[in-house]
DNA sequence: ATGGCCGAGATCCTCGGA
């Protein structure tokens, strides 16, 4: 089983780009983040058309997230806890696996520039909302993926150059410890399970040339509870899309389940 | 050494992003 998961920049703006990475990579399930559109808006029928069955947490403009998935999806949720900005950030999903089941969590977390700011000081509570709520989660299921755009570079290494990022909120102490945080209650970084000290970026920013000097960032995460670790194959950070017209900013990045 | 982009909308500027 493939998941994927992409910030798309916009689901509408992206379509193209998204219906031909369905089409060369096939996942089962594709995890979309900053989808920029309300439910009314979303474009069901493309992916309906690659057999792809649509779940939508939207929002006019910002932010927004979505699961699609060529299997129906069950308890699809988006109240994993109350978004004190009221954005749509969060969905949730049970994903039937091997006559049994994981917690699928879909998120788009605050960006949290400029740090000093309400801005920096929701992303802190957000996080802290957040870790409260899994930590609950993890005494009724012990297999969750936690998944998306984290808005947190990780370490030094998933920077192109972590001495500019010292005082940006994707790179705080206090927001590395966040991340941390749910490392610590049992998960582990897919791509540093699978890649010790490689250096790979999922996120390149559209200003400065950042994509044709490798200017980039690790942001985009797969984060999978202890006792489904042994069920995952294999990750791969998939740059084609970045490289393409009119792309997103950030890549796909890819897990194959056994 | 500097500055360079992009999407949405109550659109021809402003906000938000990272």
């Amino acid at each position: 089983m493939k998941i994927s998961t992409w910030n798309v920049n916009s689901v509408r703006a992206r379509i193209d780009n998204i219906k031909d990475y369905l089409k060369k990579n096939n996942p089962d399930i594709l995890l979309m983040q900053e989808i920029k559109t309300e439910e009314k808006n979303y474009p069901f029928d493309d992916f309906k058309k690659l057999k792809y069955e649509s779940y939508v947490f939207g929002q006019k403009s910002y932010n927004g997230v979505a699961i699609i998935s060529k299997k129906k999806l069950d308890n699809v949720e988006t109240n994993f806890f109350k978004d004190k900005m009221g954005h749509s950030r969060i969905i949730t999903t049970n994903v039937k696996y091997k006559k049994d089941n994981f917690i699928l969590i879909n998120i788009y977390a605050p960006n949290g520039n400029p740090i000093g700011t309400e801005k920096y000081d929701y992303k802190i509570g957000w996080y802290n909302s957040f870790v409260k709520k899994i930590k609950k989660l993890l005494d009724e299921n012990n297999k969750i993926i936690i998944s998306g755009d984290f808005n947190v570079i990780p370490e030094e290494i998933d920077v192109y150059n972590y001495k500019n990022y010292l005082d940006n909120a994707l790179f705080t102490i206090d927001v590395r410890k966040k991340y941390r945080e749910i490392l610590n209650m049992g998960f582990e970084d897919i791509y540093r399970y699978f890649n010790d000290d490689k250096i790979e970026y999922t996120f390149w920013d559209y200003m400065s040339g950042g994509w044709a000097k490798n200017n980039g960032m690790r942001i985009d995460h797969f984060l999978v509870s202890t006792p489904l670790l042994k069920s995952v194959k294999s990750c791969k950070i998939n740059k084609e899309p970045r490289g393409r017209e009119k792309p997103s900013d950030h890549t796909p990045f890819e897990i194959d389940l056994a």
